[in-house]
DNA sequence: TTAATTTGTTAGATAAGCCTAACAATTATA
DNA sequence: TATAATTGTTAGGCTTATCTAACAAATTAA
């Protein structure tokens, strides 16, 4: 049985390689920024988790999860998605509300509280952020997204996710009237201010690229397809 | 914000004394082994509680809540029982397995969600073993409470819930046919051996009287009174 | 290719929660 | 009431997870 602390960094070494699928490995540094502590900490945790067979870890490289590990992992962001799902679903949470409780969630062990959960909630494919959720199975979908940032002027998208999941940006994304599966077009591209003009909800707003690199968007112009 | 194991301390001292209501203060021996530790670890814990103005206690003497720790023990063991409310009512847990999972479930930080847990569950005031949950304001019943061990023979009870909430015990109940609200008749005590023969759902059984002790029961004849 | 910067490691502390072993106080019993 | 049994405390250790400060390796830039 693993500790919190050593899921947590299991899930923080997953999101930073197999999730974005840019990279296969972390440094310590950064993963010690992820997970709010000091490099110090994190290599001290490195060296349990190589021993445990969890992590691939070799002294001043990078870190990356075998097998084993990435199942824990996985297991432990299906608890966090579902549990998502659930206070969304059923107790009138709201999308900005969610991701706090689920870090406490997501380390309750109970295989059969985790099916049932996913049963009530008929199997969800997706969380409140547009985040996939894995199967019982540890099957997940694993989108090469594109952000809203990178859609061309003139293109017709949907919005399927968000990147940043903080609380300050999900409200602000509500208040812009953006939502999962909205309809966004992009109009303009402003040079002088680097400010996008899109139109949402039949109206005309423009965002900032460092709002649009966190909007996930999915074109049907551009046909990129989902892979895995 | 206290810890799982400070929450788990005050819960244990207020189960041994305020909810049994039979003594006003623990000891340290007493209060170890309700939480599986040694009385030295106890004792440390006391000390520390004490600090924070959460128990009464003094060197070589008996502990009990202050007004501030009974409001956090009753807190802990109101989620404790919503949560085996919701296991038992939504995910198909049977009153044997919710336990163990409340045991961990009951120290999430989150009040919006347990009131709207609440309010899923249509604001129950009992578990599933016929514990009473606290309201959000903290206010319980205190139930007198009759065991089947001292019902009078020729009595017609009702059963309304069990002190022993062991799955082993639990699943012993359900094997002869007990549950909560089940009429329970009883026919004879047999001074030979002690047990105790009833009548439930038509059917003769008997039963020991330490299975009997752990048999929470009304009696209309009687007319015991719910105090508090 | 040396120097500066970044990245990663080690040593030594601390706090929480647990333990055992030894001891002290209290309570029960002969 | 003296002794035995029970109950409670202290001292000292261990583990986990964290930190700071000092240092070492690797990478980048001059
Ligand atoms: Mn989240
Ligand atoms: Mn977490
Ligand atoms: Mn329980
Ligand atoms: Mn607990």
């Amino acid at each position: 049985m693993l500790s919190f602390t050593e899921e947590n960094y299991l899930k923080s070494l997953f999101q930073l390689t197999v999730e974005t699928a840019l990279k296969e490995e972390a440094g310590t540094n950064e993963l010690a920024a992820h997970l709010g502590v000091k490099p110090a900490t994190a290599n001290d945790m490195l060296k349990k988790l190589k021993e445990k067979k969890l992590i691939k870890y070799e002294k001043y490289g990078k870190s990356s999860l075998t097998k084993e590990g990435k199942k824990i992992a996985i297991d432990v962001i299906r608890k966090h998605r579902l549990w998502e799902t659930f206070l969304f679903e059923k107790l009138e949470f709201s999308w900005d509300e969610v991701h706090e409780v689920a870090e406490q969630l997501e380390h309750i062990q109970s295989k059969k509280l985790i099916d049932k959960l996913d049963k009530l909630l008929n199997y969800p494919v997706s969380d409140p952020h547009g985040d996939p959720i894995p199967n019982a199975k540890g099957e997940m979908m694993i989108l090469h997204q594109q952000t809203l940032a990178e859609e061309s002027v003139g293109h017709q998208c949907k919005m399927t996710g968000v990147k940043d999941n903080s609380s300050a940006f999900l409200k602000y994304v509500d208040q812009l009237g953006l939502a999962i599966n909205k309809t966004i077009k992009v109009l303009a591209r402003h040079e002088y201010d680097d400010l996008i003009e899109i139109e949402v909800n039949g109206k005309r707003i423009s965002v900032s690229p460092k709002f649009a690199e966190n909007i996930f968007i999915f074109c049907t112009a551009c046909k990129k397809k989902t892979n895995r």
